[in-house]
DNA sequence: AACGCATGCTAACTCGGTTTAGCACGGTCG
DNA sequence: CGACCGTGCTAAACCGAGTTAGCATGCGTT
């Protein structure tokens, strides 16, 4: 059972060559050092047979590579979002012969600290940081020694800055306006910010964004925001609450746009107790993409993240970042911006008394 | 910046010692092999001073044991359980200082293999082989060179057993029998299986073990089950077509026991349009605390499965055949099934016409 | 003076690979 | 005949720790 594993100089051994031989020889150098054909083909044959695999921690130690990422996030498990962020990775690690170590930090200081420092006692090749919902953080000091990316999180450290990863939420913002303006629509309210580019949540970098994308597309169109709605939260009774208020204030031929989908959630039930019925009477669209959007009825058109997506692009951003430090290659550097997918559901209908 | 990490001959040389001295005292073993305690004090300063840690990877070609362990699972991003099972690897682990690799077969015994391979290729200590949800499956040859632990799955090789956690699917379906029981409910339904313990669908160790336990303690108490519905999947649509069968059939003062709460979220729509009131008319009791439970008029009450106990057995145990292999302790071996935790929400009444 | 013994340390090897420098051999050329 | 060169390989060092065997030194005994 408790077989020994094969070695290079088994390998080397029972194909009558030394160790530097079958080294060279199985790591494509062969020729170029002029091993004879006879003796590469036989070492190739016997590690084949033998079912040879090199020992990655032993060449770590000697080549510093150990094919292995870190992957440190304030959260895996409290949403879908941590989720398919580690998927991304891992499957783009993986295409790329890479393994990730997972570490969770709770959001605590110290031990992002420590979880690091395993890290490095491990040697990895590079570090993503993660965060769960797009903010601003501080670069822990000793990651400069380290190849490293932020994924769905904003340094401020601007003078060493990080390559960094994160949804195009002005992007988004811009697209959600568009979309209701393109539908005719010109009674424009928003819930969870606004109505001025000033009035965002603290710390909210989806928020501040979003709601500049929009200002920005519906300046340009020459249109006002009606109502803005800045909330504590982002919960369903927040949307409620901020619903009940633009339907108070009357208007018609009114469209929302939620900043996410549990205020969305709020805004559903609001106009359904005031009877109104969405499409028709109000549109709504809105921004995450929650796995409840789908169960709406009608659906809740909204801008999903792009998760897996920014998991992949974060893993192919730091490998290039190793190789860059190996001399391959530029160094990526500057902020990577991913498209947040549109989710076309049944929430926005176009406006019937176009003016 | 990048600045080159200390290392053990750092040290030594700091303190005018030799390597194997400063190796001796950092490990503990300096009083043991006689080292002044001058000397020992020099070295721990120095080592302090330069902020010293050791390189796992090289202690690791050495000992034979890299502080590391694999966690290979057919799926990450699709289920709360997912992240949460992780989740409660992750801090075991990082108690007892390990890091965890994360890899996702997706189901695929090839790439099952490449990644068990690639663990292997890194000298991790232990492997822990997880299921989204409990099933049996075959256990990958070339496990047995390295300890491994099976999660939220059933070993299918009777012969080379290996460690296993699982939830305890079989108690939590007598205490939802004896639930409905002490309630005073005579007249129980079962929608995902049944009325027999052969009618459950192929494959699932939750079903099987969920309708033995409530099977098991109806009969004790002399109750049948007054109907069982096995269904293709555990779908709303099933759940849904199941509660108009039994409401059809008549009756009244009817309990169910549906096997999940996607089969509940059915239940409550057929009962909501048959005008009948959960639970004062019908009361329900399900299994898994899917999040939407919570979400439900009245709350759905429901056997949640204890995910990140799980995840945290499992690295416990795989931790003690570690040792066991080592030579200290003994050898965990066997099923431990984990009680799953009752969500006592508002879905079942006491049963008003008590015979 | 020779021996034993405790003390306090280090040389040398090990793990499994990679890398560099250079040896041995045969043939060619001046 | 000796210098020179190309060929085909290997000895030896290296990465950073852990481990074992044993060497000095000083002191007390016989």
């Amino acid at each position: 059972m408790k077989q020994r594993r094969v070695t290079l100089a088994d390998v080397a051994r029972r194909a009558g060559v030394s160790s530097p031989t079958a080294s060279l020889v199985l790591s494509g150098r062969g020729s170029e050092l002029r091993i004879s054909e006879a003796a590469q083909q036989r070492v190739q044959e016997v590690a084949a047979h033998l079912g040879y695999r090199p020992n990655i921690v032993s060449r770590g130690l000697r080549k510093g590579s150990s094919l292995t990422l870190g992957f440190v996030s304030d959260t895996v498990a409290t949403s879908q979002l941590a989720g398919d962020l580690i998927k991304g990775a891992l499957e783009a690690a993986h295409d790329r012969g890479f393994m990730l170590f997972i570490g969770e930090t709770e959001g605590d200081p110290a031990l992002e600290r420590q979880l690091l420092d395993a890290l490095l006692d491990r040697q990895v090749d590079g570090i993503i940081l993660a965060s769960m919902f797009t903010r601003s953080r501080s670069v822990p000091a000793g990651l400069g020694a380290v190849p490293a990316v932020l994924l769905n999180a904003l340094g401020e450290d601007l003078d060493a800055p990080l390559p960094t990863v994160v949804p195009d939420e002005m992007d988004a913002g811009r697209r959600a306006a568009r979309l209701l303006l393109d539908a005719g629509h010109r009674r424009i309210h928003v819930i969870g910010a606004g109505p001025t580019a000033d009035l965002v949540p603290p710390g909210t970098v989806a928020g501040r964004d979003r709601l500049a994308g929009i200002l920005e597309v519906l300046a340009a169109a020459g249109v006002q925001v009606v109502s803005g709605h800045l909330c504590d939260e982002w919960l369903p009774a927040n949307g409620y609450a901020a619903t009940r208020r633009i339907l108070d204030a009357g208007g018609g031929q009114d469209a929302i746009i939620t900043f996410n989908d549990r205020l969305a959630f709020g805004a559903y039930q609001a106009l359904q107790e005031a009877g109104l019925a969405v499409p028709s009477d109000v549109s709504i669209v809105s921004f995450d993409d929650h796995p409840l959007a789908d169960w709406l009825r009608p659906g809740l058109t909204t801008f999903g993240l792009p998760h897996e997506q920014l998991g992949r692009r974060a893993v192919e951003i730091l490998l290039e970042v190793v190789r860059a430090r190996a001399g391959t290659g530029e160094a990526p550097s500057g902020v990577e911006r991913l498209p947040m997918p549109l989710r076309t559901r049944g929430s926005v209908a176009t406006c019937s008394t176009r003016p």
